[in-house]
DNA sequence: GTCTATAAATAGATAGAC
DNA sequence: GTCTATCTATTTATAGAC
């Protein structure tokens, strides 16, 4: 149920952002305006939770423009989530190329996990669906995304464990034992903030440092020898 | 988006299933059928992914039994969540209230979350979904049945720190800590297993040993002292 | 209880004027 | 680059025969 029609096959013509000296209208962002309409859109419904429409509208442009901008509903999606990974990957293998002790640098992983979270505020939303849903809209170039992220995470546990620090552990289960229940967590609190569920104290917030702490100390109790 | 219409205003009249010294035709389990097509196909698509008709193609009955057994798509969505809290809810009840010391409990506790996610295949997907989408499909009488498992899980902790053997932990987090992995785990085996995936290792399958170790590992380390 | 037929709404996508 | 208008497929849900 991804998508109604066969996807067009992928001829790949991008119209690249913003390409000075043109005839045509001035085009402010049209296509930023879109990207960023999506993104919050598709992390607070879904993927088939949103129409185009509703994308564009939310963007203040003609529906027509996500087709000229982008080819079409899936690859607009593609195209967020590509980015977030981009931005995503660089700052964890910024992390794991510092030089800082191992257990600092995992300590510096929860943060930058954390404010990644915290600073875009589809982040958390968009990748939990997706990942639950078993990435059905991703094609295997946006998949790659996420190597880069979790090749960057294992060269810390090598290196703990090259310096006898850490103990072997599956990189994977590692990554998912750390960022699995701060995504959950945070879906929970989103559930708890829809309308009529204030008085269920199953659902209610947890203070952001105390969160911090206890994903700092599974990483850490999960990986030291 | 969870329904285009406004939802019925629920006027609560169940059917029940086959009251014995009917006159119409036999029945054998139309209900059931459908109870069973809509898990798994909830499970695999998503509430939005279904549509009522494949449901019922997949029940092999007609499209209008649903709206006859149930009052709704929604209405049997909120059914197969319901049934899985509720034995979900007894077999975590069973773990709290045994003859067994805290530390058995939780070990009990990970084998029977696992047992859950074996014994019915729709249930890990179905609930990472609704969790990641913030529960937008469940009314608060459904939310209850998240009660009764936290509360018995809660009880193991409360137990233990009594005891002095666990330290004091949010509930919630170590709940999500624990199964959080879990479902996030099952969600990435299940990408790996989409057409064209088998060859990314980020994404292959680790043995359900490793797993459960890991799961306990994280859960006792987590709460105890 | 079960079915067919259809209503009423909305989805993704495109053609073509400007 | 941007727009309006529209095509076509699909959706949830119901009416009414049997």
């Amino acid at each position: 149920m991804v998508s109604r029609r066969p996807p067009p096959a992928a001829p790949r013509r991008r119209p690249g952002p913003r390409r000075p000296g043109r005839r045509t209208a001035p085009a402010p962002d049209t296509r930023t305006a879109l990207f960023e309409a999506a993104a919050l859109a598709f992390s607070e419904a879904g993927f088939d939770g949103v129409s185009v429409d509703r994308i564009a509208r939310r963007a203040g442009v003609n529906k027509a423009m996500l087709y000229y901008h982008f080819r079409g509903k899936l690859a607009l999606y593609r195209a967020i989530v590509r980015e977030m990974l981009r931005d995503g990957g660089a700052r964890i293998a910024a992390v794991a190329d510092a030089a800082d002790p191992p257990e600092t640098k995992i300590r510096r992983f929860v943060e930058a996990f954390l404010a990644l979270t915290e600073g875009r505020p589809w982040f958390p939303r968009l990748m939990l669906r997706e990942m639950a849903e078993g990435a059905p809209h991703l094609d295997l170039e946006t998949l790659g995304g996420f190597r880069t992220v979790l090749s960057a995470f294992s060269r810390i546990l090598a290196e703990g464990q090259a310096a006898g620090v850490f103990r072997p552990v599956h990189p994977v289960l590692a990554y998912l034992s750390i960022t699995g229940p701060l995504l959950l967590n945070l879906a929970r609190e989103r559930a708890g903030a829809a309308p009529g569920r204030a008085a269920l104290p199953m659902l209610a917030p947890i203070p952001r440092d105390q969160v911090r702490a206890h994903l700092e100390r599974i990483a850490l109790c999960v990986i030291r020898t």
